[in-house]
DNA sequence: TATGCGTGGGT
DNA sequence: TACCCAAGCAT
């Protein structure tokens, strides 16, 4: 049972949406949702595992060459493994990329394409956790499930001035998300409050000024909105170092390898290296006159920097060492490797 | 519950 | 520069 001030927050955020929501390729806006359009789910699960984690300005793109190449769940599931590793590539958290795969091949076979609606059901699959299934159940079947990602958390954390720390509390948060999600348009207020968190209720700056929940906020009203949503704080990111080695034949092809499916860069393609660590080991593909070219690459990931060496040496003819890739000069394209060997390549290719 | 997992843009 | 942050999930 919900009080008169929740269903008034509601109804003052779907106003807001329905003059300042966002467009995106894969949103049905509020006027057309109201005639009665509803978004395809394979559009709305594509672009919510696309957007974990990720920006929609890095989305975008990515969101048309996919649905561009692949239209259809059914049409996704009988891509080639590495195709679609290579269409994700610089998007990062590639185990997406597999999980989507995986998804996909299961809405397919044992949903006959349909996506389940029922947000149970949903979490069962790949990459589905529980924000990604509220978001496909609100989103594209109009049930009125909870969203909460990070501008939830946000928003919530401010319009109720909690100070408790990120993750513990997220219950706390999500209760009162849920408070706020209405018995209708639950698709559209899941967005509406992610938009707020995206363009009013910013981490930085807020426009508090501008914001439809000026009132009723109570960390604007003590004036904490900007030490909020309060979060444990993080560990230092140690630095590794590492070797990568690209050969080339005469005929300009060059030798990769497909990293194992688990861990870090899981299942793409990366130039053959050593360990990465503190005193990474020489491990060079084949016994060679391998030179090392000037520079380095720095990289960053999730939880460590990175600084590579590059290596060169020829590729002799007929040369096929097990456990590696060789591709052709007109098949290799920089742009399916992930980004920290696209940079080794970038460095390689200018020196 | 904590950790591993990418990348690019903003400040 | 060195953080912080972005529509999280799997283990």
């Amino acid at each position: 049972m919900r009080d008169c001030t929740e269903i008034d927050l509601s109804k003052t955020l779907l106003d807001w949406y329905d003059r300042h929501a966002r467009e995106m390729p894969w949103r049905i806006g509020p006027v057309d949702r109201a005639a009665g359009v509803m978004p395809d789910p394979y559009r709305v699960w594509l672009s919510e595992v696309m957007l974990q984690q990720t920006t929609v300005a890095a989305v975008r793109d990515y969101f048309i060459r996919f649905t561009t190449r692949w239209p259809t769940v059914k049409a996704l599931a009988q891509a080639q493994d590495d195709q679609v590793m290579g269409e994700w590539a610089g998007l990062g958290y590639y185990a997406r990329a597999r999980n989507l795969l995986k998804c996909a091949r299961v809405v397919a076979a044992e949903y006959d394409g349909q996506f389940p609606e029922r947000y149970d059901e949903l979490l069962t699959l790949p990459g589905v956790g529980p924000y990604t299934a509220a978001a496909i159940a609100a989103i594209a079947f109009d049930q009125s499930e909870t969203v909460l990602d990070g501008n939830v958390e946000r928003v919530m954390a401010r319009l109720y001035d909690i100070h408790d720390p990120l993750p513990g509390s997220k219950p706390l948060l999500k209760e009162k998300a849920a408070s706020l999600t209405p018995p209708l348009r639950p698709g559209d207020h899941a967005q509406a409050v992610m938009d707020l968190g995206a363009t009013i209720c910013t981490p930085k700056s807020p426009a508090c000024g501008i914001c439809p929940l000026y009132a009723p906020c109570l960390a604007r009203a003590a004036g904490t909105q900007t030490e909020l949503p309060q979060k444990t704080p993080k560990k230092p990111k140690p630095t590794r170092l590492g070797h990568i080695y690209i050969a080339q034949r005469r005929d300009g092809a060059l030798l990769l390898e497909r990293r194992p499916d688990k861990g870090l860069l899981g299942g793409m393609l990366g130039w053959p290296g050593s360990d990465w660590s503190d005193a990474p080991v020489e491990n060079p593909p084949f016994p060679a006159r391998w030179q090392e070219i000037p520079g380095e690459v720095r990289h960053t990931f999730t939880h460590f920097h990175l600084i590579l060496r590059i290596w060169t040496t020829k590729l002799p003819d007929g040369f096929t060492p097990d456990d590696f890739v060789i591709m052709d000069k007109h098949q290799f394209k920089p742009s399916d490797l992930p980004t920290v060997m696209r940079k080794g390549f970038d460095l390689w290719r200018g020196q």
